[in-house]
RNA sequence: CGGGGAGUAGCGCAGCCUGGUAGCGCGCCUGCUUUGGGAGCAGGAUGUCGCCGGUUCAAAUCCGGCCUUCCCGACCA
């Protein structure tokens, strides 16, 4: 085990940051609540980037940016906006060493600016949909902050389109829902359940929120990303009219949905382990990194030279020399697996560092394989391939390790991932029945509990007070079999998921 | 924002009670020996002791205020 990072069973909280801070992926900034995000965090933001902006722009979205300030008076117009938002927003009263005539907001969200600027945009039916989308910062006052959970600032997508119709709308957000369904599955390897939030749960101003939310190691439930259809609401407050196919004057039906940096936390809960960081190697900034194994000058020779070979049959001749004209770091040598994606392999050169330290740096920072070459491999031509999956080894002849091999080691690492983590979080799920059952599941631990319960705010809120469990969504909405609320014995049709939230 | 812990070298900590000019382990640098799982020996470098103010001949140490961080709670896309 990793001498610089707790055990998950003796600390889960502190884990989380030692996993975080042995792998590189932040600090603290000198701000309360703000964080530096490091290369490597970066870097897996990035990969999260390129596969959610593809996807949108496959569905015909496009990319614009909106400003950081907000007029105070934007955020007033939508009444449940305003009152879910300004408690937490930074206002920015002063600029020019002059007090500001009207203050200014630093975006919580862009709703309202969009709002206005989509009501200057939209005249005529033919103008509909809008489907933008903006990869941005924003900034929300929080109390109680953890790395990459809750920041003050986060990094973010927001959706944000306007259509003819409320029946499209819907469709919209459901149809994002399922974007950010299928990519923290497919891309992350972090099941998730997707399904509406009660209205005591929703988005301030939204008229229905739909979220994805994944199981956590520790049992606790974390929101992935959310999906808002929002009526009428803001283009009524920003007035987005258009004259509609029937030459009625008419407000839009707008969406937005989003996912911010959260999901980087999201994936360290879900698959790392007390050696450090684990990620599915779609998300890895490396694919591989190749640890050289020597005693003598001479077995150095013999082994970077094979090396060298077993890269130029890997990654090609080219990609190689191309490496090695590349300026950079030359102790930790880069060539790129997927030039489209920039994932890398890399050879660790370093002479400061033994193998066993080059070992347990790559670990710690979740490098899903592992390339150990020495003097014994050389002679007999093979290399060893391990797995940060498991710690399984397996010795592959020189010729054998092609990118069909590495590609297919890949999926394999990420298919196991997924499989793991969706076992635990199956596991953590019970079937709960009546309310003493629930009381006891959640003085007993973590995890979630699946039950028949009619949403109400009142009643939600004197659960929250007894357990600390809140409805994390709705799986079957009032067309489940019929069964009674666990809190009220009533009859129910509805079924939904408790948990304790991050 | 309430309660509790913490802030001294890059990291982890001791020293503080009882004031007298800073120490340990790891890491870092140099050299040699090492190298299939976090090396050994020798030598060396690194500190406005979180910040501001007060008490004092003298403050890491005592007093006051503030900042940051961790845990618990309240709040919360």
């Amino acid at each position: 085990m990793a001498n610089n990072i707790v055990s998950r069973e003796k600390d889960y909280s502190q884990w989380y940051l030692d996993v975080i801070s042995a792998a590189e992926l932040a600090d603290y900034a000198p701000v309360r609540g703000c964080m530096v995000i490091r290369p490597v965090g970066y870097a897996i933001w990035e990969a999260m980037q390129r596969e959610l902006d593809r996807r949108f722009k496959e569905l015909g979205h496009v990319n614009a940016y909106f400003p950081l300030f907000i007029p105070e008076s934007f955020m007033k117009r939508e009444a449940e906006h305003v009152e879910g938002f300004a408690p937490e927003c930074a206002v920015v009263t002063h600029g020019g060493g002059e007090k500001l005539e009207e203050a200014l907001m630093v975006r919580p969200t862009s709703e309202t600016v969009i709002g206005h600027m989509y009501a200057q945009w939209v005249h005529s039916w033919r103008d509909l949909p809008i489907l933008i989308n903006q990869w941005a910062n924003v900034v929300r006052w929080e109390r109680r902050t953890r790395l990459f959970l809750r920041t003050m600032e986060f990094l973010w997508q927001e959706g944000h389109t306007a259509h003819e119709s409320s029946e499209e709308a819907v469709e919209e957000t459901l149809r994002m829902l399922e974007v950010y369904r299928t990519f923290a599955q497919d891309f992350l390897a972090i099941p998730v359940l997707a399904g509406p939030k009660t209205d005591s749960e929703k988005f301030a101003g939204a008229v229905r929120t739909y979220c994805i939310e994944g199981m956590m190691q520790d049992g606790k439930a974390l929101q992935m990303g959310t999906s808002h259809f929002l009526g009428q609401n803001f283009a009524k407050a920003f007035e987005i009219r258009f004259e509609g196919r029937d030459q009625v004057l008419q407000h839009a039906w707008t969406t937005s949905w989003g996912v911010s940096t959260r999901l980087i936390g999201a994936l360290i809960m879900s698959h790392s382990d007390d050696d450090g960081l684990v990620l599915p190697p779609k998300v890895s900034p490396y694919v591989a990194a190749v640890v050289p194994i020597f005693k003598t000058e001479d077995e150095k020779a013999k082994v970077l030279a094979f090396i060298r070979q077993a890269m130029a049959g890997l990654l090609g001749e080219d990609e190689v020399a191309a490496a090695e004209r590349r300026f950079g770091n030359d102790q930790v040598q880069q060539l790129f697996y997927h030039p489209q994606t920039a994932q890398q392999v890399v050879v660790d050169k370093r002479d400061t560092m033994r193998p066993g330290d080059k070992h347990w740096f790559w670990t710690q920072r979740g490098v899903p394989l592992r390339i150990e070459v020495g003097p014994r491999d050389v002679d007999s031509g093979n290399v060893v391939v391990k797995s940060r999956l498991d710690g399984s080894k397996e010795i592959v002849p020189l010729a054998a390790l092609t990118r069909a091999y590495v590609d297919a080691k890949l999926a394999g690492i990420q298919q196991a991932l997924f499989d793991r983590a969706l076992a635990r979080r199956d596991e953590g799920i019970r079937t709960i029945t009546t309310y003493k059952d629930f009381l006891n599941h959640f003085a007993e631990g973590r995890g979630f509990a699946r039950c028949r319960f009619n949403p109400s705010r009142v009643v939600e809120a004197q659960i929250k007070a007894e357990t600390k469990a809140t409805v994390r969504l709705i799986t079957r909405d009032g067309d489940a079999e019929p069964g009674t609320c666990i809190f009220s014995g009533e009859p129910s049709t509805t079924e939904v998921i408790f948990g304790v939230s991050y």
